[in-house]
DNA sequence: TCGGAATTATAGTCAATACCTATCGACTCG
DNA sequence: CGAGTCGATAGGTATTGACTATAATTCCGA
């Protein structure tokens, strides 16, 4: 069974007649007569009885002619739909985004998107920037929302932000009034540093490396959150991301940009290269980008 | 855009491979890639990411999966109901019934064929002998209750019942106590005729002709319940199918049957001979025999 | 870093088939 | 009864779906 032939049988059924249907069908009575032959013989039933002037649909073509008008009204509308259902954002995304973004701008990058796409299903996976590449490279995400560097050669970046790191210090250090820092006034300051598997830890590690800093460091933990509660508790001091600055209420700590070698780190959208971007993917990394200026903008809580 | 093609598509998706969509199509993959290629070309959008290893929906292609799987469902499905929706019922019966047998069988055939077919629908005419047959032809209709002879080519016919006509007469007739008669009987007697356009009228003229006994018609009604009402009001007697007698009330009239040349006619139905019969047409004929058979079965009321 | 395995795309050939023209046979209608 | 209409049939052509063989690419282990 093809399309066209049910095309032929509807046109048959319709105009009442092979030839007419021939006509409307653009091709020759005796072609379109054979394709009907050979649905009739697929289908193991007559589809029409041929009188002499007309025709009459038989029982089995009673059958077939609605299901198939619903079938070909069906094949029409698939290509409305896939030149269209872009545009209407229907469809799904897999994200995946790093823990030391994920918290800062999921919440409101996804009531964005949301509002924006409400036909669109989202689902959201939190992982390490490695497992993020595997699975953007499997296919199994669509999109990362990761911090650069990102060195693979079937992965292409889209930066979206840069984004300061500051120096969080609880409020029992007030380095003496001053609001801002130079990178040699870590040296040997107690820190608490974010554990390496985070690529945050690993450029944290690079900044001070370059800058030949060595803070001592008195703790590693895994998640950000840990390191603010470590700072707030007195522990020491930190480098954290803007985003988790401004994001949260201000509590027994302060943060101190560093002055003289501003580290940052850049926030970008990875996908696989060898993959089209979809209309609902580029409308995500515009919402990320936005939230991220949103976010950057506001101005930082200084002691 | 093909049936077959829809197939490959949905293969790929669900196998994640052409190679191993081709082996589950049971074509080789060079032959399954070019129509997948083929209906990018006419969708004009890709469907698949080609990874290295494996292989993507692209947007296009998350549009069409599911319509494409619905298509073969419905596809699949047809196959099935040509073959079985018949034995299920479903289906449109357009019956004619002529107006000397519609009144009397109608009500008990239709509630007998619902509750054997609930999801049949029935669109029934009444229409005379000639124009049943015109409707036949033409297809409109797919049946025909008729009473023989029906001459005419294209049309076949299938004996139902062979019925009794009946004297009818009034009350105030009492033929000197006997319960039947002689055709000679109806001698002179004043008669009420059906008009002749109904076959039942030339069927009742033709069999006095053919015993040459010649009533004096009084008048000449169309309709057998306006005949009724001339008899009891006692204005002659007429001859009426035993089916008229038996399903309505007794009246002030009584019946007699002729004894020496039993006067009856056919019923049957009547179809194209072109035509295939469905079964619901072939139930609805056993309908009609067992109602037939049943009404006739009854005894008739005698005076 | 270099094959080997796996996967898709391409090229060339072939056979099936969809289509066409011409014609026949059946029926309708004037 | 002849002209006209309609579907089926026959035979030829061209498209095309499918096959084999091979190339190009990626992936993975040695």
């Amino acid at each position: 069974m093809e399309i066209h032939q049910l095309q032929y049988f509807i046109a048959v059924a319709e105009t009442g007649g092979f030839g007419r249907a021939a006509k409307r069908c653009n091709v020759t009575q005796p072609s379109l007569s054979q394709q009907i032959i050979k649905l009739e013989g697929e289908l193991g039933e007559k589809l029409f009885d041929r009188l002499g002037r007309s025709i009459a649909l038989t029982e089995a073509g009673h059958v077939l002619l609605p299901r198939a008008k619903r079938i070909l009204t069906e094949v029409q509308g698939i290509r409305h739909d896939v030149h269209n259902d872009i545009e209407e954002g229907i469809g799904h995304l897999a994200i995946g985004v790093i823990p030391t973004i994920a918290p800062f701008i999921l919440p409101e990058t996804l009531m964005r998107f949301k509002s924006r796409f409400p036909n669109a299903t989202l689902s959201i996976t939190e992982a390490l920037t490695d497992d993020l590449i595997e699975k953007l490279v499997g296919a199994e995400i669509d999109m990362g929302i990761v911090s650069l560097p990102i060195n693979h050669k079937l992965i292409t970046t889209e930066t979206l932000a840069a984004e300061p790191l500051l120096v969080i210090a609880p409020d029992t250090m007030d380095f003496n009034g001053m609001t801002s820092l130079a990178v040699s006034d870590l040296n040997g300051m107690p820190f608490i540093a974010l554990d390496e598997i985070n690529c945050l830890g690993e450029q944290v590690e690079a900044f001070c490396y370059k800058h030949t800093v060595s803070p001592e460091i008195v703790c590693r933990t895994s998640q950000l959150s840990t390191v603010k509660r470590c700072v707030e508790s007195g522990l020491g001091i930190s480098l954290i991301p803007k985003m988790c600055a401004v994001t949260e209420p201000k509590g027994t700590y302060g943060y101190f940009s560093i002055a003289d070698h501003a580290p940052k780190r850049t926030i970008a959208a990875a996908s696989h290269s060898g993959r089209m971007q979809s209309t609902l993917s580029k409308a995500f990394i515009e919402s990320v980008r936005g939230v991220c200026a949103h976010i950057l903008d506001h101005p930082v809580i200084t002691p």
